[in-house]
DNA sequence: AGAATGGCGGAATATTATTCGGTGACCGCA
DNA sequence: TGCGGTCACCGAATAATATTCCGCCATTCT
């Protein structure tokens, strides 16, 4: 046999859950949550961890008790759509620190990309190199974030695993 | 003096950012990483969550492995601009497991909120669920993520610190 | 200078993670 | 139906880590 197919099961399905909104739980404690032993949960973290269904573990950071913090999403519009315009943009994407995230999407525009920076200022340099860095980009609008009325709170996997 | 003003140094800013994007690594590890001692490095840590520069520990699962995910973003509109019906809103948004993350934006649309549903159909559903709930929507216009080429990277911390 | 404060390192202790058999349930197959 | 074989589990033993505690500077304030 090569590489088993995995079961994600009602217990690992509680192991996700749990450990998708608190990372740092002890291993006992979690164990306690989804009523198995210490060694047994364990051994499914862990399974969990080397097959790659838990990728990483964050920190959430309360940035702007540190530092001024403009957070913002921008739409971006490449010029043209051959695959090596879409490598560059991706590299110098990834190049670039203040962009803390980038999705490609389907609609009015091709990227949705999230950006942190101290102000508008700082915001106003970033685009100002983006736009002229000769990447490609065609249009860029800036949606800059206000509040975060609902922070991340864990995928809805009973809902997506049973189908809702 | 009451509630200390906290003093993010290099060593608190250097474990912030580790803990940001391996939030599980050990008390050890991270002390050696940050040259203290492990006795000194877990009270800092310990601080900077007890006054709240830590927020959560998340655990990243790769949700496309284990269960069908079709995930978006949407731009909102409301009909009306009133406090009650940033409220009313904001309250359907919690209470809407598919709806895993809502920001008030400013732009073209008041909120761009992201949505993590099994397919297309469920999205509709979604859709079709809130326009019809009464709770002032006027616009709703879904952006289907395609792909993700940069996952996020944390926040760039000593940029923002020390303000590039 | 002297005393108070705060952060550090290192040792001691408590808690947790990890390893390691042993057991029973389940499955395929004769 | 009975016989391995496999797999996940539990509980105990061990290893590693977290946490506490205390004495020691360095800095600051008086």
């Amino acid at each position: 046999m090569t590489t088993e197919a995995f079961k994600i099961d009602k217990i690992n399905r509680r192991i996700l859950e749990v450990l998708q909104l608190d990372a740092r739980i002890s291993n006992i404690a979690l164990a306690d949550a989804v009523h198995l032993s210490p060694s047994a949960c364990l051994e499914r973290v862990k399974k969990l961890e080397q097959q790659g269904f838990i990728t990483r573990y964050l920190g959430e950071i309360a940035v702007t008790k540190i530092a001024p913090l403009l957070e913002s999403y921008a739409e971006v519009t490449l010029s043209n759509h051959r695959p090596e315009d879409f490598k560059q943009f991706h590299a110098a994407v990834k190049a670039e620190k203040a962009i803390v995230q980038c999705h490609k999407v389907s609609g009015r525009y091709d990227y949705l990309i999230r950006i942190a920076v101290r102000d508008m200022a700082a915001l106003s340099r970033l685009t100002d190199r983006l736009l002229g860095a000769g990447i490609g980009i065609a249009k860029f609008t800036t949606v800059p974030i206000i509040e975060n009325p609902k922070p991340f709170g864990g995928y809805p996997l009973e809902e997506l695993l049973d189908g809702a």
